[in-house]
DNA sequence: TCACATATATAGCGATCACTACATAAATGC
DNA sequence: GCATTTATGTAGTGATCGCTATATATGTGA
């Protein structure tokens, strides 16, 4: 049984470029939210009509999935960013509030960050799932490696970080500035300084 | 022309009330935010039908605009709760985070603020702009009370409480315990101690 | 008593929601 | 050629959205 798996390509191609159309849909919930953006929308702006649309996604939820999927394995991932450049854990930390203070602010109309804010207020049980998902193992890992050089102050130092971004996150969709996130960022720097080796 | 203003109370009486529907209104907002909120639903739960329902409040936007100022004048308001105990600047700007720290936690399904999050990715311009208007006065008034003791650093100051108020808010609608949201607000008192005093 | 003013209930408006039934088009394997 | 497989376009599903037309009920002032 080793067969070798020829991957057969039978039947009509796809009229469409599934990644293209990913990316797409990550900027429209970006942008105004699960619930804001309709599938008519999604259809027009990505080429595609109905049936094509739930042939290749499954439904709403399932394009929402991707996205957020194709958002956080990409340069928006502030904390895999900032980890990327090494260096002691209150750097890396730093470096990332710095990194998403430079992300958050709207850029070509999107703000903020789609897994902080891309399912908030919805009525979608599937779109709040995906989310609570993707958020519980960013805090994990982000826990997890706060806990590798303060292991005793882990949980706390988390929330401050996670407490912060989402503040971040939340305002940048207000309208802040870079400026204002970029102080609010080094502020929150020092702070996880002070509370890390003091107390 | 010095008429005494006579306000007759002539025509058939409300069969509900009017503050005790808007104070209902109050917790489906906050609950669920703007969107979510359907009229179909408002009509049920507040016990008003369709055309005694716009009778009264014009539309949705307008019950939510009246829901959001009964929201602002009510105990609700950190900052007023805050302030109303008296002392010097940082010691209300901690107070206020405290408070928060105790009112955004989940109580009775609801959570956060509704100002800061009632009309997040809101499809409703007049829901959005009716947000809007209460930030800004309430962005406004912060730094003003901020300014009086520290003139020249009340705009970073500022916004380092309201983004931190932001993140308090949005990470109480996610399921934040007090406990975390109490240890943020206590390192958020010390950071505006800290950024107040030095730099 | 009766006009007037206001609120009510019944019923339904057009628009949009996420989603699908159905027939057809375009590729492959034999 | 021809069956098979997959994707497509046309058209429309029932449900819900915020809101309203119309008639009736219930109060006041004269």
């Amino acid at each position: 049984m080793v067969a070798t798996k020829k991957l057969d390509q039978r039947g009509r191609p796809r009229s469409f470029d599934m990644e293209e159309a990913v990316h797409k849909a990550v900027r429209l919930f970006h942008r105004r939210g699960y619930d804001a953006v309709g599938v008519a929308e999604l259809g027009t702006e990505l080429g595609i009509k109905p049936p094509s649309f739930y042939a290749a996604f499954g439904s709403k939820a399932g394009l929402f999935e991707r996205a957020v999927e194709h958002y956080s394995t990409s340069d928006a991932n502030v904390f895999g960013r900032a980890q990327a450049s090494g260096g002691t854990v209150s750097e890396v930390i730093e470096r990332m509030l710095l990194v998403a203070a430079e992300v958050y602010p709207e850029h070509d109309g999107v703000a903020g960050c789609l897994v902080l804010d891309g399912a908030r207020n919805s009525a979608d049980p599937e779109a709040k799932a995906i989310i609570a998902s993707y958020k519980k193992a960013s805090r994990t890992a982000l826990r997890d490696f706060i806990a590798s050089r303060y292991p005793t102050k882990a949980e706390t130092l988390a929330d401050l970080v996670v407490i912060a971004l989402e503040g971040m996150s939340g305002s940048a969709r207000d309208g802040a500035s870079a400026a204002a996130l970029k102080s609010f960022a080094e502020a929150i720097g020092r702070a996880f300084l002070r509370e890390a080796k003091q107390g």
